[in-house]
DNA sequence: CATGTGGAGAAAAACGTTTAACTGAGCGCG
DNA sequence: CGCGCTCAGTTAAACGTTTTTCTCCACATG
């Protein structure tokens, strides 16, 4: 009798028609009331510790199921220090390039049981360093970072959490990103395959090693066949300035423009469409990343794909590792990267 | 001797070098400790309650700076139950209506102290409710939500927590979204100042109401003047069924296609393209929503746009209001479209 | 002087976990 | 028998806050 009326306020949250949750979750406590037992060998039996016998430990698993228990992960968080939740610092998600990434790192961390946290600099440093910040305000256990700067800021708020960077390698970190070398060398190939023997860049900045790599990969693939006409360094956002425009429109006898990413080599399409130039009759162009707007561009753009869904996978599968306590170097992981061919190249 | 050793652990957090952090973040004891006071009217002092001396305030503010001091967020949710993180709930990052959406929100979130959470769902049901059950797990305090199916499921994971959706109206939630009936007759509008008056339609699907509005906006407006050549339905992802293709080649006297959004304007483009019919010499196009795709095809594309960062930016407003208490009644806040007159249409 | 009154701060409890330390019971063994 | 050991479980401390309750003291008022 008195029971039931003392069990009422701590039944009435799960037990009514089973999946019905009124509004404070179940606690480890009223598992281990409900089975009769401590709350610590609720905890140890959830938790896989040995020291509960085996009868208790369904009994416990049983009561914990029935009453939709869910650990109360900021509690769990104070005691272990743990949030199992990842910050995912990107530069800017309408950058085309970012989506997908940040799309596969949190169904594989999802897959793991990790919440992502997103944080978006929008290319600012300080929106990254405020980003950082909160994550750590938050205790994110690790981060998975794609920094904006050229350099990681001196007092960088990492705390000590492991950090796992993307496409952008930086002493003393762990990076996974493809292999811009070889993207550069498969396009020399492919040039030199239809034809092509002078070319016009218009590389990625000095500052951006992946841009650096894919430039060095298409010169020195086939030095002698493949002539450089001029080269012009162009941002990542794919802005094109003065002398790029010049040198798109006069092309000084180059029959193939080697763009450093997709919106360069889209913008470059359209600066040259908009001048009538046609592409690929007059000019071919190739760029590199093939982002989605590589497909809807007319014509379609021939381009290097990166692995996005491995470098995501990777990247979250590495974190974990280290979440894990696993202190390993910080190297760096390179995906082969494959040529996507499509109408923006023409045979000579 | 003896009392550095002792003394060494608890000050080497933050006393060394003033700003200096070695891995744990200072705690509020450490700050108590500095000023010679006790924890509670450091906390009090903290958050602003009356009864701390102005004198001890302004110390504690100091030593707090000092120290770099930053609250936990994990016992701050323990003892608040609230997380100061909310959950972005998406279907599909890699649909261009989405990115910019995400970029606002979290953006909005960080000025207000929120840490955003990323769910994507990739358009199943089954990970959305994966990622609302973490969400839950991780205490968040309330959601900013594009649902994916047509109903919120029944035994629907929300806990309580208050709820904004985004796009897509369901009885009993907020919701913001743009004014699509609006958007139907804009268009309307437009296509009759250009003299088209007679239309085909790729609608958006019957299910989804903003389809619907669109689809609306546009028929009724002039219904006298503008005839219906033929009408399609097609999903938001912009898959031409063979009915819809077989349309956009025999026209039957249409001058203009009215597309439900962007995704299925660009393959309906794209289709045409293929088959040798020119845009807009030989047909017209528009679209909905102004994804930044529709900057890049050619034509480009003529079309609705949403003011996504006025949404956004709402929406965090919104649950920021509910997370303070306002219980306000669950209303749609609706913003007004604009339309966007690019090439891929042709005055007759 | 005795008695409130109010202000400023301290002490302690609480949030939901995990974990270290402890307690008995049962058992084998010298 | 009594010693130690293991098993299965309990108690209690701890994590970093916030909040409630308590204490102390100065001061005003009768």
């Amino acid at each position: 009798m008195f029971s039931q009326v003392y069990s009422g306020p701590t039944r009435s949250k799960g037990d009514r028609l089973g999946a019905d949750r009124e509004r404070q979750m179940a606690t480890i406590k009223d598992v281990a009331a409900r089975v009769g037992v401590s709350v610590a060998t609720v905890s140890n039996a959830l938790n896989g510790k040995p020291n509960v016998g085996s009868a208790v430990r369904r009994k416990v698993l049983r009561a914990a199921k029935d009453l939709g228990y869910r650990p109360h992960r900021a509690a769990q968080a104070m005691r272990k220090g743990r949030t199992r939740a990842i910050g995912l610092v990107l530069p800017d998600l309408t950058n085309p390039f970012f989506p997908q990434l940040a799309q596969t790192v949190e169904n594989k961390a999802r897959k793991l049981g990790l919440l992502v946290c997103l944080i978006d600099s929008q290319d600012s440093p300080e929106g990254e360093a405020d980003g950082l910040t909160l994550l750590a305000q938050h205790g994110v256990d690790g981060i998975i970072w794609c920094p904006v700067g050229p350099r990681i800021p001196r007092p960088i708020h990492t705390f000590g959490r492991p950090v796992v960077l993307i496409d952008r390698p930086r002493p003393g970190f762990a990076v996974v990103h493809s292999n811009n070398l070889m993207g550069g060398q498969l396009l020399a190939q492919y040039a030199l395959r239809h034809g092509h023997t002078r070319v016009g860049l218009l590389s990625g900045p000095r500052s951006v090693e992946s841009a650096q790599q894919r430039r060095n990969g298409f010169v020195t693939a086939h030095p002698q066949q493949i002539e450089i006409a001029w080269e012009v360094r162009v941002g990542f956002d794919g802005i094109l300035p003065p002398e790029a425009c010049a040198a798109l429109l006069e092309r000084r006898g180059a029959t193939l423009v080697v763009a450093g990413n997709d919106l360069i080599a889209i913008n470059a399409l359209r600066w040259l469409t908009q001048h009538d130039v046609r592409v690929p009759e007059d000019v071919s162009i190739v760029g590199f990343d093939d982002i989605s707007w590589a497909r809807i561009v007319s014509p379609r753009l021939t381009t290097v794909a990166q692995p996005l869904v491995a470098i995501g996978t990777r990247a979250v599968e590495l974190l974990e590792e280290r979440l894990c306590g696993a202190v390993i170097a910080s190297r760096a992981t390179v995906f082969d990267v494959t040529l996507v061919e499509r109408e923006s190249v023409k045979s000579i």
